[in-house]
DNA sequence: TAAATTAACTTAGGCGTACAAGTTTTTTGT
DNA sequence: ACAAAAAACTTGTACGCCTAAGTTAATTTA
């Protein structure tokens, strides 16, 4: 059985989402709802802090508790497309290192993304690779897929040296969504050494969480760029 | 002066920034706190309660207040919306101190995106803001804005305190696209003074381009972020 | 000595009271 | 009719008490 403040903040909830209550609204008073659900002030304060938190309502002091716009979810970053295809449309010449070679392991125990646990069951497919344009190297990127029925994906080499094509063309994978977490950083020794810049110079690192059209099977990117001579971008 | 319950969230987070307790301690239980700080435990619930939200502990019924490491928080992404919006949603405490007021100006003479002859010739309005968390300043923000028919918005105050809601109220201009180029920098002085960090730290820097439902009106955006304690991303 | 039980600890949920501080409404005075 | 003051409303803060539910430590029993 919900707590009653949960089952208020759903009641709530509900009445905001079907209308009953719109935008600028305001809702009833805490002494009010007492007064309708019999419960003492401190649940429906409860109740109400919940659903502040979720952006539903503002509370003002002295005025009342007013009905907001929920939040809204905000654009991608950079694009679904996987660093082979960005940076050949841009006409360099990239290669790409595998460093560590696609291999089933478990999951880090710090991981830089919330893990489900069906998916520290299934343990990942990891993979390292160093990207250059030219001979200069420019990234390294560790990448870790949920082990999620992918056959073969360790070994038999990427279609056209693209882990996104392969999952794409052999496993019908598809991404829908990616989330984005982008950071600057200091180069430690390994990625000072693989980078071949001075250990303590600026990185950009980047975090990626592909959504793909497989419930369970994500795939997690770590990039560390070098962006001295190319940056990270969308455009040409 | 500030609440009890916040004085003494600060109290707690302050110990655990300063290591006294470390990611896998136990605070000391609610009673004990209570009796420590001289307060009702109801404000000790409450304080526990905002370190929960912000990541620094972890509560378990039965065992203890539990020290987490603090996950790193992200200030919305580089979607179309802009700072002030992106980081209201997210329910961090957000300041915008305003370093150079709108104006009309020429562009510089480098100009990290290319202009168009259109607009060299209307000049742009040129405005600089430090985005601060709290107290914390975490971004450095250059804005440049085509001169394309924007009357009074040098002259009057931001709606809402956001450069885009001005735009889209008062001057009914919508974003349709944004191009994005990452890159990690070291702070130089000025950035240094200005975001608080040590010259040569590493930074992200972020430049923007917003193309919108006008032909030929842009908004150029530089942005220098210390992702120390707050990444830059797309998700909560 | 080990397992089971009990006690003592912890946080969670709910109840209640009181006053502070902010906003709105009503009343009073001119 | 309008302005000022007072009243009544709102949420915010703090206090206090109680039982429920989860975890750990101590005690008892076999």
């Amino acid at each position: 059985m919900e707590p009653l403040y949960r089952q208020l903040q759903q009641n709530i909830k509900s009445q905001i989402l079907s209308g009953l209550y719109r935008e600028g609204d305001l809702l009833p008073s805490e002494s009010e709802l007492q007064k309708l659900h019999g419960v003492n002030r401190s649940v429906i304060r409860q109740a109400l802090n919940l659903l502040t938190n979720e952006g539903y309502i503002i509370k003002k002091q002295g005025k009342g508790s007013i009905v907001a716009r929920p939040p809204r979810r905000t654009l991608g970053l950079l694009s679904v497309k996987g660093f082979s295809q960005n940076v050949s449309e841009h006409k360099l010449t990239v290669k790409t290192v595998m460093i560590d070679k696609p291999s089933v392991k478990s999951w880090p125990s710090v991981f830089f993304y919330n893990i489900s646990d069906m998916e520290q069951r299934t343990g990942c497919i990891y993979l390292k690779r160093l990207r250059c344009v030219g001979e200069e190297p420019v990234m390294v990127e560790s990448t870790y897929i949920s082990n999620v029925n992918l056959p073969r994906l360790c070994s038999r080499p990427f279609v056209n040296g693209s882990l996104f094509e392969t999952l794409n063309v052999n496993h019908e994978v598809e991404i829908t969504k990616v989330d984005q977490d982008l950071r600057a950083v200091a180069a430690d020794e390994e990625a000072a050494g693989l980078l071949r810049v001075p250990q303590g110079s600026s990185l950009l690192h980047i975090y990626l969480k592909f959504h793909t059209n497989r419930q369970h099977l994500f795939i997690y990117s770590s990039l560390l760029c070098n962006t001295a001579d190319y940056s990270i971008g969308n455009h040409l």
